[in-house]
DNA sequence: TCTAAATAAGACTAAAAAAGACCGAGTTTG
DNA sequence: CAAACTCGGTCTTTTTTAGTCTTATTTAGA
């Protein structure tokens, strides 16, 4: 229950992928496909969605490919997942509208007696997300002692 | 995105239901499935569940039903949920097998990057469930007398 | 200027997961 | 014995997610 979903480990991968690499040199979709198995389009489809919100720079033609533009440390992993699914809201609140509207109209208002539940575990799921840094994940686990160090500092 | 399952909402549902009873009153499925309009069979089953993971007693047989069996605050959503739905995991790790097993062999184990960014998350997530207990969900939301009022209305 | 290598993006198909319906039991009360 | 429950299996449908195919468009370099 409650994986993760493939485009967000695509955008994982790719971002810490780049983040490896120089300031200006590019990446290419070809690239990480190859070197980590991520299907081709779909990969394609994640960096053009992260390029159009600015996440990334993308560059056209041949010599082509994507860069890091914004600073991760800046970008939660609540904006990479809405960027990448849409708003994100735990609740559909039985027989609730689909699209979007979480906090609005539920068709059973009067009788759904959840919904402050659900309303209090969005809030906390999402305070959760808006709280890690998208560089803090993808630096998780790095060989260096001193990134050692200050993770499990951080999280104890 | 990330939405609650139903089985969840109802389990919620009917717990928050039976919790407004006195001790000892029980509750049917039936009666359930009227009220707040949940399919009778799922929501069946979901009971089944809690009742089979002890949080429910059930009594069978004409007159029987559900009871609330153990004390809510000291259940936490994690447990209701891995009853639920099984372990929660977020991460699969792309090519990774797909049943359980979250933290172990993920057949890019050379290649993958992100394993530990979703070992990280993981463990984030699953710490949050960890402190949200039940009655913590199902009480939200009932504090003003107003309300308190209307949800008691709305139940009857 | 032509070609190769990239991104851009839409439409389509396939696979997986979730939700729900159906059914035939077993239990208990009256 | 009949009625009103729980129990739990299997099946079908629906929804969501993942992935493929196809056709542009852009750009560097031969």
């Amino acid at each position: 229950m409650n994986r993760i979903h493939r485009k967000v480990e695509y955008a994982l991968i790719a971002l810490k992928h780049m983040r490896a690499k120089a300031p200006g040199e590019k990446t290419t979709v070809k690239e990480i496909a190859a070197l980590y198995g991520c299907p081709h389009d779909v990969t394609a489809r994640v960096l053009q969605t992260l390029a159009n919100k600015s996440i990334l720079i993308s560059e056209q033609g041949a010599h082509g490919g994507y860069m890091i533009s914004r600073d991760l440390s800046r970008v939660s992993l609540h904006e990479l997942l809405e960027m990448l699914l849409g708003p994100l809201g735990v609740a559909r609140c039985l027989h609730a509208n689909r699209e979007g509207e979480h906090d609005a109209a539920c068709e059973l208002r009067g009788t759904c007696n959840i919904v402050s539940p659900i309303q209090l575990l969005n809030r906390k799921i999402s305070d959760l997300y808006k709280n890690i840094m998208v560089s803090e994940l993808i630096e998780a686990g790095v060989r260096t002692p001193k990134a050692a160090v200050a993770m499990v500092g951080a999280e104890a």
